[in-house]
DNA sequence: CTATTTGCGTTCGCCAGCGG
DNA sequence: CCGCTGGCGAACGCAAATAG
């Protein structure tokens, strides 16, 4: 989809004579950023019409205007250095092109905005986080499906190296480790390799636990996070979510129409909340105490 | 308390191998 | 031949843990 041929690296060593950029670079880069999905689907798909100038115009440009500005990333503050101005300078007499065919302020805006984003990657800056984690709120963010995945493969490892389903009375993996242990000199006894298993599985399952953490406590922020946000735009609507039985598996505890009478009537008369950490929107959405 | 060490995740480049 | 991919490891950044 993003193919990297000779002639791209070329058009970036004539950019960035600085940089020594070959086909090689360039598709680990692509590769790279596609896997960890820096851009959102929506920003590829523009990037994709914006880098391939279609002959039905028209229609895509329609499509890139629709596209609502909030899934755009914020641009980062970039430095001013003899490097930066030499890119935008390279990138302007490109943008004569684009920008002469554009017949209207929105298909300009995005034009600007895609060079803008093509300085960006050229110069290695990075768009912020926060963004990005807006855009996908409403998705499971990339690290945390990676610590799902890991936890299953560490619980079916888990499963391989407990199965006691075997012949001779022996666990089949114990008996697999020894046929492989008996073919070279190094002699292991059998309680060492049961002790070896233990903390195998020790090792496993601590490591389970402390994914699980992370990702309740992720949960748990973005939900105060949420919260949070609606409660300073919407009130009443985040009444309502709260009546309701069940959001996104968060329980509401058995006091919940305590506490929604009991905030009612405090909003009721007029109170108004002190600013604390637990009512206030974190400057970022990924808390700095979880890794993502 | 500050300084450093450690642990973990991310970013990036290189390599070998695969398939059109 | 060419582009793409998985695997690997080095370099780096960040924050928690630990030493002094």
């Amino acid at each position: 989809m993003f193919g990297v041929s000779g002639s791209d690296a070329s058009i970036f060593a004539e950019l960035e004579p600085s940089l020594s950029v070959n086909e090689q670079n360039l598709a680990d880069r692509v590769r790279y950023i596609l896997r960890s999905n820096i851009f959102g689907d929506a920003e590829l798909e523009r990037l994709r019409r914006e880098a391939v100038p279609s002959s039905k115009g028209n229609a895509t440009m329609l499509e890139t205007r629709s596209m609502p500005l909030e899934n755009r990333p914020r641009l980062p503050r970039i430095p001013f250095s003899k490097r930066n101005r030499a890119v935008v300078r390279a990138l302007n007499p490109m943008l004569v092109t684009y920008l002469g065919a554009s017949r209207e302020l929105c298909e300009t805006d995005s034009i600007l905005f895609g060079a803008a984003l093509a300085v960006c990657s050229i110069i290695g800056a990075k768009l912020p986080m926060a963004e990005r984690a807006t855009q996908q709120s409403s998705a499971i963010p990339a690290w945390r499906k990676r610590i799902e995945d890991r936890t299953t493969k560490a619980r079916a490892l888990i499963g391989r190296l407990t199965s006691v389903r075997s012949d001779n009375n022996r666990p089949r993996v114990v008996r697999t480790i020894r046929m492989a242990f008996a073919r070279t000199n190094i002699s292991l006894s059998e309680p060492d390799i049961k002790q070896k298993l233990t903390e195998r599985i020790d090792d496993l399952k601590q490591k389970i636990a402390a994914w699980g953490k992370r990702i309740r406590r992720f949960s748990e922020r973005s939900r105060w996070f949420n919260q949070n946000r609606l409660f300073q735009s919407d009130q009443k609507r985040l009444y309502k979510s709260l009546e309701r039985p069940e959001v996104c598996g968060a329980s509401p505890g058995p006091d919940q129409a305590d506490t929604i009478a009991f905030w009612r009537g405090l909003w009721s008369l007029g109170w108004e909340l002190p600013q604390t950490r637990a009512n206030t929107a974190p400057s970022r959405v990924y808390p700095p105490y979880i890794k993502h």
